[in-house]
DNA sequence: GTTTTCTAATACAAGACTGTATTGGAATTC
DNA sequence: GAATTCCAATACAGTCTTGTATTAGAAAAC
């Protein structure tokens, strides 16, 4: 029963056990609400553990962005990777939502805590920038091939109607946390499936002009 | 030159000087960041003056909270109340986001630090929610009208489009924050004039469909 | 012009947080 | 199995923050 664990396994768990409690912490009091203490403290490790493990509380809020950020992208990726058509693709996406309006809040508590982190941190501001890039530039690529496959010519830039889909995600979540009665589960997926018909509709009308 | 102040005045004056050190430093370094003495000082008071005027910094919070979320919508219905086609209140609200973009960080940073706040704050939530639902009727009404001037019946519920316009302005906000050269000065009001053009569309290929 | 009322500055006590230095006890190496 | 290396706990000094209590000075009332 009692696994026995080699120092770097165990270095590790305590580095894991430390970032979790410190994105639930910052989530419920903010990066600067919460202290060393308190992190190490619901953690089960005490103050020295965490300073033998971390340079300092903004080596850690680092670290966590750099974590949270890869994490994402590569849950959202493999959600949809299996995705045959353009529906399953979507309904994966609205699993994906599902799970994570569970947690909403702290969810996006903590996304805010770490953009603001970030805003505020030069330094780390390219690692987020070039995060959401690279998400632009995937949901431009679908969006150009969605739009082509039905036929309809993109009727403006598919960077900038990447940027409105992946911009209402953040706003949509925002808009849910204030008011959750009136933004239903699946209003991001619901959202950008309008859209997506939208864009159709209207660059499908450019494309057809001439015809009819 | 030196107008007297009635006692009212004054304390009108240094209120008000604290609210804007307060906004300011909350921007720059969070609400939790900031203490009560860098806000007094920079509002040229002590701390004295400070706890004479506001029970605490959760008071100051509160009514800063009040006071941002009444302008900005008051200056919202200001901008487009003067405009008589849809293209003067396109312009009206492009000139208002020009100005408002020349302090795009520190504004973004305080929202959303009195939108953590508020979603921290159980008795703070209703204020905004309160807020952000007039916002998306005021938009509702808004895009309803827009559509049937253009003949077009509404592709979803006015008050879902209304939603997505409402929650673009936020995460356009986020996106250009992170990564200015992705987007431009006007992305909101372009972003919003291209989905009342599709929306457009869809409602009126929808409303078309049996008479061609 | 004197008294009263109110605004803001200063002083103070109590508590919290940080980072480091020291110590005890495991895990690895020989 | 002894020595060494490493990890985490505890102790400590210093700084910062908060809220209140006291005090000086200006404005209002008489």
């Amino acid at each position: 029963m009692a696994e026995r664990l080699t120092r770097q396994e165990s270095r590790r768990r305590t580095r894991g056990r430390l970032l979790e409690a410190a994105a639930e912490l910052f989530a419920e009091r903010g990066v600067n609400g919460a202290s060393v203490e308190q992190i190490a403290e619901r953690a089960g490790y005490s103050r020295g553990a965490f300073y033998g493990n971390f340079d300092g509380k903004d080596a850690l809020v680092a670290e966590l962005l750099a974590e949270r950020t890869r994490r994402e992208a590569e849950e959202v990726r493999e959600a949809t990777a299996g995705a045959a058509t353009r529906a399953e693709a979507f309904d994966a996406l609205r699993a994906w939502n599902r799970e994570r309006a569970r947690n909403l809040e702290s969810w996006l508590a903590l996304r805010m805590e770490l953009l603001l982190h970030a805003i505020r941190t030069p330094e780390l501001r390219p690692l987020l920038a070039e995060r959401e890039q690279a998400a632009r530039s995937a949901l431009a690529e679908g969006v150009r091939r969605e739009l082509d496959r039905d036929g309809a010519a993109p009727p403006a830039d598919p960077a900038f109607l990447a940027l409105i889909a992946h911009a209402l995600e953040d706003g949509l979540l925002i808009q849910r946390v204030l008011d959750p009665a009136a933004v239903g589960d699946e209003a991001v997926v619901d959202a950008v499936e309008l859209l997506l018909r939208s864009w159709t509709a209207l660059g499908g009308e450019a494309a057809e002009e001439g015809g009819t």
